[in-house]
DNA sequence: ATGAGTGCAAACCGTTTGCAATCGG
DNA sequence: CCGATTGCAAACGGTTTGCACTCAT
């Protein structure tokens, strides 16, 4: 939410990564999308900012984001792989199935559950990973029509 | 668990599919797995019940078994789709990081987490999906070496 | 100045499709 | 027998790689 450019590319320059033109552009294409991105549309919406910007560029740019947890990967359902910027922590995501907005839920809850998961299967817990589908407010009105 | 080739072949033709060699071959891997399998090994392992098992066949097929409910795709962390049979009902999977053996967690009391994610979002909650990682037992005891 | 980063083209891999031959009910 | 199903080969779309050029520091 409160992320800014300058937050991003000072992240960018600790991981001793170059603060260049085609990574500005593609910093600046999360920053206006408030839904998933596939590497293809961060390109496209990206070309605003850095207009000769590679398709290959950012899929290398992601793999780099992606190492310093600075963007995190949505898996929609269709097996397209979406990118959003990551909040710090552990997050999920409620994706509209509608429009594709996405909220992060930032804290989570589900500690109890997965003790109860360990327990009964006896395995370790190491990670879990939760993608919630719904429809947002705003697609709620319009099916009223 | 108690899952019988019997019962998946009766379930197929329910849903009025011929049983076919290369189908039999295919529910026999999948029944003989402990973990997910894509596509490629499902055609491997199941060319030992039909020789000239293709993976073409193998991807019509996971798309029927899917559409009626036998099979469950298992995203795995790296892309890679992953298939195991399915427990009738709203199952989520606890996947090992060594072994890859899966258990399927029956029940689901995420029922106030999603409650609660819906009155904080105004979302309309309409699926979910869970996937958890951790170390099975056996995986456990090998790590004490 | 120099190595990191870039874009292009081509390779690559998993998946899908068109089609003639085959099989199951 | 007849339509569903199969396997092959080829098309396809997304992702990765090799390489020469450019840019940030």
């Amino acid at each position: 939410m409160t992320i800014t450019f300058d937050v991003l590319a000072e992240q960018l320059r600790a991981g001793g990564h170059k603060l260049t033109q085609p990574r500005r552009a593609i910093l600046q294409a999360l920053l206006a999308s408030a839904k998933p991105l596939s590497p293809a549309e961060i390109q496209q919406s990206g070309q605003a900012f850095c207009a000769e910007l590679g398709l290959v560029t950012v899929y290398r740019t992601l793999e780099i984001l992606e190492s310093i947890d600075m963007v995190r990967p949505v898996h929609v359902a269709d097996g397209c792989h979406g990118y959003v910027l990551a909040t710090p922590g552990h997050t999920h995501h409620v994706v509209c199935e509608r429009c594709h907005a996405v909220v992060e839920i930032v804290g989570c809850d589900l500690g109890d559950f997965l003790d109860r998961v360990a327990a009964r299967t006896g395995y370790q817990i190491t990670d879990h990973w939760l993608e919630i589908a719904g429809i947002c407010g705003a697609c709620q009105q319009e099916k009223m029509d």
